[in-house]
RNA sequence: GCGGGCGUGAUGGAACUGGUAGACAUACAGGACUUAAAAUCCUGAGGCCUUGUGCCGUGCGGGUUCGAGUCCCGCCGCCCGCACCA
């Protein structure tokens, strides 16, 4: 058969395709649902992506944020998957021993409501919904090793983390402190801050409480500088996260002062009040003290005042509701207390409680200069204290400048500050702070320069069944013992009830008895289990030697560290990357492992997103259930059951609350794996987001069946070629391409690769078909093996089958990447824009290496420079080599 | 409020450090093939008019430059993150 009979003029054309009634005819049309197994299996029974631990190449490490097995896979994770996949095969091809794990991050709140709703355990829910996404994936066909795959909920995995537990115990890393949380009263457990929802919780609706609770917290917060710090160098990050992770620990430098309180009215035993600011400059500014309605001083002075008591209550309450605090009046009650200005024994300032203040950041207690604040300021104007300006701009007059409604925030100089005045804010911050770190009071410095940052400890206890037991016992001399690491795993019970709220574990019946690992006597076990984001912050480590007794083999996790490529979600940006970056040195700390960073690059991929319906009465309709009709405005979506129209809403994130949700076994069914992972590389840049449309996979599937004519037509050219040499068109537009492929696989320009691969096809179709000579069709061959290869990362099975076409013996997953000829790729001569003022007019064709001289004379020579010039000189000839000429007239 | 990003044809998007704006794809239109449709192949296409070696054109208004989608200043719009952080 040759090219040209495939193009229409000949032989019988396939039909139903689509339909699957032809199945076994199906030589002509390439039919994914018989290959992409085929190969699958393949690749399996050759062991292709399984990563040796002794392997002497270098090793690239390419992982993608492994999934919650809800149930199923959706497109969004096949998107996520297939970069991920490009990159490993790119890499392989490329000859590193590439490591490309999966597994499952499976403990977590969905399987136990599954439990409550459904009368399944929790254990039974995960596993099966695991074993659905694993099927379901590996219709994907991606270069996973799945002998490495665990689930964060076997047993194997979480003793290990029992394990890293007991040791960051032992270094200190993890500890118990009581703190302020989030209760739930009706489910009867503890509610991160984002699972409470306008002050009510999320799954019962009812009105969140804050509780005093002892908590296993991590001491995240002793790296606050250490991971700022390290932000800088990774440099393989998006400056997005990067930012966002620097703001989230929020560093800021600052001055802790402490005010002495003025004994007439001080509640007994309070003789100071500490206050940490920024803004030290602005100390004569200060017109009143706040502090929060949980400080010390407060509920000693509100111990004796009924009134305060109250507003303090109202506090409490408010600081539970996080929408509550957009709109909240700022509110203040004065205790009557006064402390004493540092530099004037006789300017006493008066105490307030006050509703923005908030008790776990700083010294819960502040000093407020309304110039320089606007809340400060409007808290001045509510309760009538006195507003002085302290800062002023360069070119104010000092005279006159007041502050009344709008406080003065910026740069500037300052004013009525006594020593102060004339200098520049930042020059009265050190002014203030070396005074008075010289000042004694009561044997120390009346103030100290201190670092503060937002960044809080991580607590992670959690009042569930399904998580990892914190492996602790708790005893009435002993305190709180870890289970000796003989003792581990505990396991979590089989035998549990959901029929009530709360922690199942709480309730078993036997399983919190134990005996204190210290002294014998009896005691009583930890309910608590580990927030699921313990399990996802070391799975990338586990997965270097997840066989291994230790929670890592030190040596693999060392060669294999840091992931090289790590690929996943915004929404990840701050807590799983924090937590991921603290685990690494907590585990380099206790010698698990000796790096501190554990991602190298990182990227975060945009979601697929697809249009929603609504039906006349307002229920979202799945996309099956909506035929549509027309194109661009005119198109209009009718509902298939009753024949009405319905409407077309916006792109929304795939969900199963808007049913516009596409299964990957859908599309693997119509179109076959290839054109799927193909349609979500191309067009979109992979950090936006891509609209999945039926008329985009059918492009790309259009493009699969456009390969497989052009190989399948040119395989005869290739039956006898010889090895192609010299210069040609055909091979200088497979050089090319190759180059600029390659490149844009590297930056993971996954669009762009897949736009060359569309313009080199455009580019050789015509000049195979017209291949006669035995030279031209051994450059006809040569282009087509590249073609071939240069698909391969991103539609593998269409690859291979394409491969075997062409003749070669062995895989193309086995091929090494195939490398260009500079000589092709590098043109003798150019063609350059010919600009005159900036607009171009025309081009010029010379040789590659022309100098100025050689590029300014041929230039002058054009028709069209010579009728503009008309005679005269041109005032300048601007060359860029290789790039444009700009006559200027 | 603070911080960050984005704005290019009908649509998704190209254009690397300032150097031919609109690659590639989707949708569309015309043609070939077909009894017909699908598939395939070919062709066309930013706008405007006075059809030229023309003018305008990358959200809007200015600026820098031989030259600006790209850099600077000021607006407008959209998106994201943080949010009483002292």
């Amino acid at each position: 058969m040759t090219l040209a009979a495939n193009r229409g003029e000949g032989p019988p054309r396939i039909e139903g395709f689509l339909s699957g009634e032809i199945l076994s005819m199906a030589t002509e049309r390439y039919n994914p649902r018989i290959a992409e197994p085929r190969w699958q299996k393949a690749w399996d029974e050759a062991k292709l992506f399984e990563a040796s631990n002794d392997d002497p190449r270098d090793k690239y490490y390419v992982l993608e944020m492994f999934p919650y097995p809800s149930g199923r896979i959706h497109i969004g994770h096949t998107r996520n998957y297939t970069m991920g996949d490009v990159v490993a095969r790119y890499k392989r091809a490329r000859g590193y021993n590439v490591l490309h794990p999966m597994g499952w991050d499976a403990f977590g709140m969905p399987a136990e409501n599954a439990a409550m709703q459904n009368k399944v355990h929790p254990k039974d829910w995960t596993y099966q919904n695991i074993a659905t996404m694993r099927e379901q994936l590996k219709l994907m066909g991606l270069s996973i090793d799945w002998t490495r795959e665990f689930a964060t909920c076997d047993v194997d995995y979480y003793h290990r983390q029992q394990m890293l537990f007991v040791d960051f115990l032992g270094k200190g890393l993890v500890g118990r402190k009581t703190s302020k949380v989030n209760w739930d009263p009706v489910d009867q457990t503890v509610l991160a801050n984002e699972q409470v929802i306008d002050g009510c919780g999320w799954r019962s609706g009812a009105p969140v409480e804050q509780r005093e609770l002892a908590q296993w917290f991590f001491k995240i917060s002793d790296y606050s500088q250490d991971l700022l710090d390290a932000i800088d160098h990774l440099d393989e990050w998006p400056d997005k996260v990067r930012l966002m992770q620097r703001n989230w620990i929020g560093r800021s430098e600052g001055l802790q002062i402490r005010w002495r309180i003025e004994q007439a009215g001080a509640p007994e035993g309070e003789s100071e009040l500490e206050v940490y600011t920024t803004r030290p400059d602005t100390l004569f500014g200060a017109s009143f003290m706040a502090i929060a309605a949980d400080h010390p001083l407060a509920k000693k002075a509100a111990e004796g005042n009924p009134q305060l008591a109250a507003f303090c209550d109202e506090c409490r309450r408010m600081g539970t509701s996080v929408a509550a605090l957009e709109t909240a009046e700022k509110k203040g009650f004065d205790t009557g207390i006064k402390v004493v200005h540092p530099f004037d024994d006789n300017w006493l300032l008066p105490v307030y409680v006050a509703n923005f203040v908030l008790m776990d950041y700083g010294t819960g207690a502040i000093f407020g200069c309304p110039s320089g604040d606007q809340r400060d300021l409007d808290f001045a104007n509510k309760y009538g204290l006195p507003v002085v300006a302290v800062v002023m701009p360069e070119d104010g007059d000092a005279k006159t400048f007041q502050i009344t409604e709008e406080a003065y925030v910026d740069d500037g100089v300052m004013i009525n500050s006594r020593f102060l005045d004339g200098m520049k804010p930042k020059k009265a911050f050190d002014e203030v702070a070396s005074r008075l770190e010289e000042v004694d009071l009561d044997g120390r410095p009346q103030a100290e320069r201190k670092v503060q940052f937002r960044l809080r400890d991580w607590g992670m206890s959690r009042q569930r069944y399904w998580g990892c037991p914190i492996p602790v016992i708790h005893c009435a001399s002993c305190g709180a013992v870890p289970v000796p690491k003989a003792d581990l795993p505990v396991k979590l019970p089989d035998d549990i009830d959901f029929e009530k709220p709360g922690n199942p574990l709480d309730r078993h019946p036997s399983w919190g008895d134990a005996n204190c690992p210290n002294c014998g006597a009896k005691a009583q076990r930890e309910t608590d289990t580990m927030d699921t984001f313990v399990d996802s912050s070391w799975y990338f480590a586990r997965f270097t030697a997840p066989w291994q007794d230790e929670p890592t083999d030190r040596a693999a996790a060392n060669d294999w560290l840091p992931v090289d490529q790590y690929i996943g979600g915004i929404e990840h940006a701050i807590l799983h990357l924090l937590y991921s970056r603290f685990f690494a040195r907590a585990m380099h700390k206790t010698g698990h492992l000796d790096i501190d960073e554990p991602f190298k690059g990182l990227f975060t991929q945009g979601m697929v997103v697809h249009e929603t319906y609504r039906s006349s009465d307002g229920r979202w309709l799945d996309p099956t259930e909506v035929r549509i009709e027309g194109h661009d405005a005119s198109r209009k979506a009718f509902d298939r059951a009753t024949g009405e129209e319905a409407t077309i809403g916006s792109l929304e994130k795939m969900s199963k609350s808007k049913r516009n949700t596409i299964g990957p076994e859908d599309i693997t069914q119509s179109y076959g794996a290839d054109t799927a992972r193909w349609f979500m590389l191309s067009d979109s840049p992979p950090e936006r987001d891509v609209e999945w449309t039926d008329k985009g996979a059918e492009g790309a599937h259009r493009f699969v069946q456009r390969i497989w004519r052009l190989v399948a037509g040119g395989a005869e050219i290739c039956r006898d070629a010889g090895s192609a040499s010299g210069d040609s068109a055909l091979r200088r537009a497979a050089h090319k391409t190759l180059k600029a492929v390659g490149e844009d696989f590297e930056r993971l320009a996954f669009n762009k690769a897949i736009a060359r691969v569309h313009e080199l096809v455009n580019d050789i179709v015509p000049m195979i078909d017209k291949a006669q000579s035995d030279s031209e069709r051994a450059c006809a061959c040569e282009a087509l093996q590249i073609l071939v290869q240069l698909i391969a990362p991103v539609m593998p099975h269409l690859a291979e089958e394409c491969w075997a076409e062409l003749g070669n013996d062995s895989m193309v997953a086995q091929a090494n990447w195939p490398k260009f000829d500079p000589s092709l790729v590098s043109e003798n001569e150019v063609t350059l824009p010919v600009q005159i003022n900036g607009k171009k007019r025309g081009e010029l064709t010379i040789a590659r290496d022309a100098d100025q001289g050689a590029v300014e004379d041929a230039v002058l020579e054009l028709d069209f420079v010579q009728s503009v010039l008309a005679g005269n000189a041109p005032r300048k000839i601007i060359v860029v080599p290789q790039r444009i000429v700009n006559v200027v007239a």
